[in-house]
DNA sequence: TAGATTAGTTATCACTAACTAACTTATTAG
DNA sequence: CTAATAAGTTAGTTAGTGATAACTAATCTA
């Protein structure tokens, strides 16, 4: 029998197996079974925490939106100038998703597109709050000058999230093969000035 | 008893209804019976035209491979301008994309991720492929004054493919809610001079 | 300390996966 | 026309899935 722990704890304990393991075998081939041994209990141990495997993902997701959500209020810093910020943000993103490398996984897996249409509204939710704070960050840039263009700021933000999104995928592919927040950080700088000087653009 | 094909257009026919369904149920819950089901065959006649699913999904990237390359081959016109040229191989990739929206789930898919090494290496060399042919083009871009700030044109073209990866992402997450070649062609336009003014970058 | 509560267990169910063996029959080469 | 080839079949195997029922025992509370 495996040392006994409050519900709320073992849920926690729960969630966090799901994360590591996920990275590891994808979210759409985890199974109770695995997650169960992971921490050490039987398979039936898990559905007396959660009634379903969907009901699993959605706490998997609330977990992941609180811990984003902290992230960002930490990295944003009112004092500092919007470009600053958005750097700041950026690569807290990026960091998060080292840390955490599952994430795009799910954001992929059949588990959100086809089976679950609650997890999916999740991490709608999610990227729509990121979405929503760089808009933010970029209409103050633009007020006080220091982004002079005239995009709006929300297609702004979805190029920034492009960004991020992008070199995630590519990471990915790669089999995690170069560290993302240090070649975030190098393409950033890149990313702000690249193609400015081109002309003849259809 | 199902009409009978000869191997090679069987096996054809098997790949394409692999990147149907693949887009529905997603890569990684597609099983060979919903594959033979989707052809009108018994499921093990999956069997006998590939040893095991790898090596099925070996296939299907091999066919990837082949038309990706085909449409760029196509896209690229050495008259053109490079800006234009860029542009008409960032939406021939989009468009292909809409075509054939398993891609981006296979991409992300735990038989690519965990399972298929063989699959994982072929996407990586497809989308190295893709980057240099855009580096090329940068390449050649700014030896005729075309772009003339001076980033590697390695590093411009691992940013044209985030903003491409990026938008697809997204639209992969709205549900594919909107015109992929119709966003990506205003957003084009915007990456190309975005931020360009921006001053006080850290 | 006695008894309620509840986190854990084992055993099992119905189902689906990939895959195999053995058989059948349509097509085609000689 | 016949015989070989090979594309299909049915009927299985083995292994793993989520989930449930019934039981056990650690912990908490009165």
């Amino acid at each position: 029998m495996a040392k006994r722990k409050s519900a709320e704890n073992r849920k926690h304990e729960i969630v966090l197996a799901v994360l590591k393991q996920a990275d590891k075998v994808g979210p759409d081939r985890l199974s109770a079974t695995m997650i169960a041994r992971e921490i050490g209990l039987s398979q039936p141990a898990i559905f007396r925490h959660f009634p379903g495997m969907k009901d699993l993902w959605l706490a998997v997701a609330a977990h992941i939106e609180s811990v984003m959500k902290k992230k960002w209020d930490k990295a944003l810093d009112p004092k500092k100038e919007p470009p600053e910020q958005l750097k700041k943000l950026v690569m807290t993103q990026l960091r998060f998703i080292q840390a955490v490398p599952a994430v795009p996984g799910i954001l992929f897996s059949r588990e959100l597109h086809a089976g679950n249409k609650g997890l999916r509204q999740a991490f709608f939710g999610i990227m729509g709050t990121l979405h929503s704070r760089i808009t933010q960050i970029v209409r103050e840039g633009q007020e006080i000058g220091h982004f002079t263009n005239n995009n709006s700021p929300e297609d702004s933000a979805f190029l920034i999230i492009s960004f991020i999104q992008g070199l995630i995928v590519r990471w990915s592919i790669s089999g995690k093969s170069f560290n993302l927040v240090e070649e975030g950080e190098r393409l950033w700088g890149i990313q702000m000035k690249i193609f400015c000087e081109e002309r003849g653009v259809s």
